[in-house]
DNA sequence: CACTTGACCTGTCCGC
DNA sequence: TGCGGACAGGTCAAGT
């Protein structure tokens, strides 16, 4: 029983950070400019909370002009001179699926087998969820929040724990939202240093340093994973009171967390073995990581029981051997 | 004012 | 088996 049961575990909480994002938007990019929207559905009022004639003035008949990314909130520019403003949240997805256009010749592949196949793919799949769960070829589902018809193929937007949220804006309303005001910077811009690091955390110089590198308004785009990562990466103790950390050791986080971002993306932007990006490529971070999900395994620096606690109100993963506690 | 905790959500897991 | 509670976490609001 117990065997039956791990073997149909999924996990749908595939939590997009800054690496998913931006692995979901440069699929997006390569599909989505110049398509012309012919119709918007959507059935979750707060998934989508703009007015149904602001979407039919402003969205019907517009085309993608760009897909963008700031933190970990996605950003589709039209040519109507308004932007969807797209946050994924934990189970958002957005699938792009292509219509009245059959398989390639040369695949013999069954209708669940297309996500992951690259561009010949008749669907991709963008963000978090199962490639093999039931929403393959069956949407929209109950799952689908919003559907953007571009006549040729349709965008679902999808989230299961209805977190995740898209609007409608102006173009040059998007940065005055209160979200954008106070987001700090992006933390792989060349523009963004190690001295820009030390302060922006010591601005926050009494709490957990997890709880630090989580507000976004410090910096932007850091979720529970790569804290975890970039903590055990440093060798500080999540808990650890930023005040108490030399500027050398920040100097370190700052760099190790440039250093977990950069590997993830390069490896797809993967928090779970089941994502499939833009190119159909599994992303494999999670074979990388060191602490996150891997309470109860031997620590790969020194050998010690990864373990799992609470700090800042979520789930923490670190090895209590050798990442230093200093109230 | 600075900082922490709870609410928003649904599906899954685990203990009783 | 079934039921109830814990849990998953990004962000904002409410509480300390």
């Amino acid at each position: 029983m117990c065997l039956l049961r791990q073997r149909r575990r999924w996990y749908n909480d595939d939590m997009p950070e800054l690496p998913e994002v931006e692995t979901v938007k440069r699929g997006l990019h390569r599909l989505l400019p110049r398509k012309q929207i012919v119709a918007v559905t959507f059935d979750w009022q707060k998934s989508f909370p703009n007015a149904p004639s602001d979407v039919k003035k402003f969205m019907i008949g517009a085309k993608v002009r760009s897909v963008t990314r700031r933190a970990k909130v996605l950003l589709i520019e039209l040519d109507s001179g308004y932007s969807l403003v797209i946050h994924l949240k934990m189970t958002g997805q957005l699938v792009y699926v292509e219509e009245g256009k059959k398989q390639k010749a040369k695949s013999s592949r069954s209708k669940s087998e297309y996500i992951g196949h690259g561009p010949d793919s008749s669907l991709v799949r963008f963000g978090a969820g199962h490639p093999n769960s039931s929403l393959v070829g069956k949407l929209p589902d109950r799952s689908t929040r919003v559907v953007i018809d571009f006549g040729s193929a349709k965008l679902f937007f999808n989230d299961q724990r209805k977190f995740g949220w898209m609007r409608l804006l102006p173009t040059v309303e998007v940065p005055n939202i209160n979200f954008f005001k106070k987001l700090g910077p992006e933390p792989l811009e060349a523009a963004f240093t190690a001295d820009d690091f030390i302060l922006r955390m010591r601005r926050r110089n009494k709490s957990a340093a997890k709880a630090v590198l989580l507000d976004q308004t410090v910096i932007a785009g850091v979720g529970n994973i790569y804290a975890d990562e970039s903590l055990f990466s440093a060798q500080i103790h999540p808990q650890t009171i930023v005040a108490n950390l030399t500027n050398g050791q920040l100097a370190k986080l700052y760099t190790d967390l440039k250093d977990v971002l950069l590997l993830s993306i390069k490896h797809g932007g993967s928090t779970d073995k089941n994502y499939v990006d833009a190119e159909g490529n599994k992303g494999s971070y999670l074979t990388f990581a060191n602490v996150f999900r891997k309470n109860g395994q031997p620590c790969p620096r020194c050998g010690g029981m990864i373990h799992k606690t609470r700090v800042a109100g979520r789930g923490t993963h670190l090895c209590p051997d050798c990442q230093t506690v200093e109230e």
